[in-house]
DNA sequence: ATTAAATACGTAATTAGTTACACAATATTA
DNA sequence: TAATATTGTGTAACTAATTACGTATTTAAT
């Protein structure tokens, strides 16, 4: 199928499908090919009760993988035909009890030349193969298992998506993004104070001229996450990390990280070596974020803030 | 799942199904975490289409393995949501030609980032997979298509078959499968002769005690192919191959084959290098062993036998 | 002893494909 | 040129699985 060379390995699903397709096609002949009347549907189930053991619905469907309807389609199936024997549970009335009929037991047996000739044949094309479908597969399954693909290509996209982010030095024209975002996190959690207001409203008054820096995130060109660092004047630290704030709209593209990473560089490169900042416990993911970045938890250091619970800082020449 | 280990790799069909299943599954999330209004089952349909060219619709079915009326339905499902447009064939009135329309463009770029995401994920998982999947199902694409999984088994039927064969020696029990096995094919393709009744009824007299021998080839106890060589008394050949007939319920088995090669055997212990035979030409399979076994077409030699239209030899000691 | 929750199962509806069939348009052949 | 075969498509019926849901029974909790 030369459109699979040209799709790529994101068609694997539907190559994966073509040759189960083609492979269970071939499996219904074989049925026919030993006069075994018999669905190759119902290979799993009967397999599972070849034992000769009484299992039940449910327990065959998790046994086999297969959700319980099927089974219980398959056993009706079976049971028409006569190759299984159904019995109301003795101590559980829910249960239905299956078990090979002497029918089935007799069929067991002439299976097992299928059985033998199927499993050489396979192996034989394994051997022709110098890669192995089979532990490929297994492999597979356990990588599966392990991570979803759901949950790699979120984080695939997560990653494209944070290689398109963009860190740029504060510029009027974000004015508006810079108190825009502040304002809606702020006012969704607590509400607005005083020290808010004088520093969104007049950024550059309150937070440039007086040594601080903002930083502005863009992705596609578009402002979608901001900080800043504030110059400390007097006390333990350099600067204090503040005003920090992404869109909803744009979470999952690491975009907190990348602020977070900025701001730091930013202060490191203006001699900085200690970063203080302050928040609030019911922000898991900031504290989070700022745990990641590096910060400690630290006590005893008066607020402007009313929302302020928690303080944190950074030793830059630890880091 | 514990199962697929126990069964072994007679259940690779299904294992396939269950990845395949988990593939798709996943797949379907995808196309959601990129708000993409598209099935996954449209997926091969639109990429068929996305270089923009007109296509029909046994075309794209050809193109990407499924059947027409799957692309049929497919694409009257994209139609519907504005992604494709029909246009009814202008030379050829019987076609829908099938296009991208404006829309399914834009789609088409707003794809490509999932494209990449998923390629990346996928190619994460290979990167940590010993086994290639990839490569070992094109593999068994490769050798399923050089020889299907149905022939495969056949052969392996076959040769289980004919090694629970046996070959002995001829015992009075056997005297009734040795003539009814003869008259079974010769009544049906010709008549009985005055000779076959000789040697057929009394095996014993006419060929044993003549410095002949006859084999039986039993299959599970039963004579199902009987075959005899006579001690030729003079002349350019030490032994005739004659009476070779096999049960037609033990075709396949290779009891043919099986029972030429020992009586070739037992002339070549008893000390003979040219072996003899006549036969008919519309007896083409066995002709074939014949000539498999090693036999030349001759001629010139007189037969006993009506039916007798070829005659041919081996020289056991340019075998 | 009730009541609520969990379990076992079957039925119905859905899904993504298939094959079978019908019909029209085109191509081939006598 | 008429008859026949082939091709392109759509519709219908089938298949082997699934999820959703209802019912009966058992177990756990109050």
């Amino acid at each position: 199928m030369n459109f699979f060379n040209t799709v790529g390995k994101m068609a694997i699903g539907s190559r994966l499908r073509m040759l189960t397709d083609r492979i269970t096609e071939d499996a219904a002949e074989i049925y026919k090919l030993y006069k075994i009347d018999m669905q190759p549907k119902w290979f799993p189930v009967f397999y599972a009760l070849s034992q000769g053991e009484e299992k039940t619905i449910t327990g065959i469907a998790n046994e086999i993988g297969h959700s319980h309807p099927s089974v219980s389609k398959i056993i009706s199936e079976m049971s028409k035909k006569g190759l299984v024997i159904e019995k109301k549970g003795n101590a559980d009335g829910r249960r239905n009890m299956v078990r090979l009929s002497e029918k089935g037991v007799e069929f067991n047996l002439k299976i097992q030349d299928q059985y033998k000739d199927v499993e050489n044949a396979i192996e034989e094309i394994s051997a022709q193969a110098t890669n192995d479908l089979w532990k490929a597969i297994e492999e597979w399954e356990f990588l599966l298992e392990q991570k979803t693909l759901l949950r790699r290509v979120k984080e695939q996209q997560k990653q494209r998506e944070s290689r398109s982010v963009k860190i740029v030095d504060y510029k009027p024209q974000y004015a508006k993004a810079f108190k825009a975002l502040n304002e809606e996190w702020i006012s969704s959690y607590f509400k607005m104070e005083e020290a808010d207001y004088k520093a969104l409203d007049d950024p550059e008054g309150y937070i440039l001229k007086n040594g601080g820096h903002i930083l502005v995130a863009l992705y596609e060109d578009e402002p979608l996450g901001v900080c800043a660092i504030l110059k400390i004047q007097n006390g333990d630290f350099d600067y204090e990390l503040a005003k920090m704030a992404v869109s909803p709209k744009a979470q999952g593209k690491n975009i907190g990280w990348l602020l977070g990473l900025a701001a730091l560089d930013k202060a490191r490169s203006l001699g900085a070596s200690k970063v203080y900042l302050e928040s609030n416990t019911i922000l898991k993911p900031a504290i989070n974020l700022y745990h990641k970045l590096g910060f400690k938890k630290i006590a005893g250091y008066p607020s402007p803030y009313e929302r302020s619970n928690i303080q944190m800082a950074v030793d830059l020449n630890l880091q």
